[in-house]
DNA sequence: AAACTATTTAATAGATTTATTAAATAACAA
DNA sequence: TTGTTATTTAATAAATCTATTAAATAGTTT
C-alpha cells in the first residue's frame, strides 16, 4: 500500500481525464489541480505550461491509438481471417478508450495546427501499414475471393463502424430511447455485427 | 443589393460558424463580435448571454439534423429501394453540414446537461420513426428478403458510415497521406460505397 | 425640426485564467 | 543536526472573458 503517490503522475492522469472529457480550452489548470488534489502552481511546476501538458498527453494518445489501428497481425492467416481479427482488436482498443476519437477530432477542429503534432508522432508508419494491407487485399481481389474495393474504403468502413459505436452513443441513446443497460447489451453484440458487415461487404457480387 | 445587413442575423451566423468549429467554451463573444464586425456588447444586446445564443443555435441544428436523418421517404417503394434513398439523402445532409456531428458529440461530452435540450427539441419523433422503420424491416426479414438484423444495428451502420466519412476526414487524411483533392474524389464515390455496404450487409446468408 | 425608439459603441466591473515568484515545507545527504 | 535540494503552497500580475451601464448614433414618427 504505497500511500505516497507521485504527484506528477497524478496531475498527468487528472489532466488526461479532463482533457478527454472537455477538450483543451474548456479545461483549466485550476481544475486539473483540484482534481489531482494539489496546488494550481504545481501543475505549472511540473509541466510549465498548459499547452505543454496537453501536447504530452495528445502525443501519447495518438501513438497508442494509431498503434492499435495499425498493428497488423503478424500471424500467417488467410486474409479474411486476419481481417476479422483486426476488426475485433480495433473494436476492443476503442472499447477500452472510448473517448479518444472524439478527443482527437475535436482538438483538430478547434486547432488544426495540432495536425503537425500527429504527423510528427506517427511518422510514415500508417502509410506503410496501409500499403501492406493493400497488397494483401488486392491479392485476394485478383483471386476473386472478394469484390473489388479500395483499401481506403475498407479502412474507412472498419474505422467508422467501430468508432461510432462508442463515440455516437449519447446521440444514439436519445434517438432510440434506449437505456444505458440496453446500450451495453447492444455494444456487446455490436463487435461481431461489425465483423459481419465488413465481411459481407467484401463478398463478391453474385452472377446476374 | 441590400447593403444594409441585419446585424442580429450576422451575429447568429458568425456565432454558428465559430461554435461549430471550436465549441462553446473555446468561442468568446468578443470573437463572435469581431467576426460579425460589430461591438462585443451587441452580441449581448441581441442574445443576452452567450449561453442563450448557443442554445438557440444548438436547438436549431439538432432539429435540422434529426429531421434529415428521420424523414422517412413517403413514397411507396420496396423497402430496399427506400433504404437506398435514405442512405443517400442522409449522406447528402451531412455533406452539406459536415461539422454538425462533431459539434453535437463534443458539446454533449463537455456538458452532458445539454442532452435535455436535445430531448426537448426532438420529442419522441425519433422513436416513432425508428418504430416505423422497424416494422418495414421486420416485414422484409420475415419474407426472407434480408437477413435478420435489428433496426438499431441497421441505423447505427448507416449513421456510422455516413458521418465518419466527413467527421473523420482530418485523421483519415493523415493516416493515409491522401491529398485534399484526392479526398474529395474519395468522398464522391463514398456515398455509393456506403449504399453498397448497407445493402450487402443485409443480404441473406447463402446456404451452406 | 422635435420627440421618440432602436441600434451601436465605449467604458468598465467582476470573474476567471495562465503563469510567475517568493516563501514554506518536506526529503535527503553530509 | 545542519546544509542542500526538491516539492508544495500562497500571493499575485497580467490577460481575457462575460455581462452591464450609460452615452452616442441612426432611424422613425409626429
Amino acid at each position: 500500500m504505497s500511500e505516497v503517490v507521485n504527484m506528477e503522475q497524478t496531475i498527468l492522469e487528472s489532466a488526461t481525464e479532463l482533457f478527454l472529457k472537455k477538450g483543451f480550452k474548456a479545461t483549466s489548470t485550476t481544475e486539473i489541480a483540484k482534481e489531482a488534489g494539489c496546488n494550481q502552481a504545481l501543475v505549472h511546476y511540473y509541466f510549465r505550461t498548459k499547452d505543454r501538458l496537453f501536447e504530452a498527453i495528445f502525443q501519447q494518445k495518438v501513438k497508442f491509438f494509431v498503434g492499435a489501428l495499425l498493428d497488423i497481425g503478424k500471424e500467417e492467416l488467410p486474409f479474411l481471417e486476419k481481417l476479422e481479427k483486426k476488426v475485433i482488436s480495433h473494436f476492443e482498443a476503442i472499447e477500452s478508450n472510448p473517448r479518444l476519437p472524439l478527443f482527437f477530432l475535436n482538438e483538430l477542429s478547434a486547432n488544426p495546427n495540432r495536425i503537425d503534432t500527429i504527423k510528427q508522432a506517427v511518422g510514415n508508419l500508417p502509410q506503410q501499414a496501409v500499403h501492406q494491407l493493400e497488397k494483401e487485399l488486392n491479392s485476394d481481389i485478383e483471386k476473386g475471393a472478394i469484390r473489388p474495393v479500395s483499401v481506403r474504403d475498407l479502412l474507412m468502413s472498419i474505422v467508422s463502424l467501430n468508432i461510432m459505436a462508442f463515440m455516437g452513443a449519447p446521440m444514439f441513446k436519445v434517438m432510440t430511447g434506449i437505456s444505458e443497460e440496453d446500450y451495453q447489451k447492444f455494444l456487446n453484440q455490436r463487435k461481431m455485427e461489425n465483423v459481419r458487415i465488413i465481411l459481407k461487404s467484401l463478398e463478391p457480387e453474385v452472377e446476374s
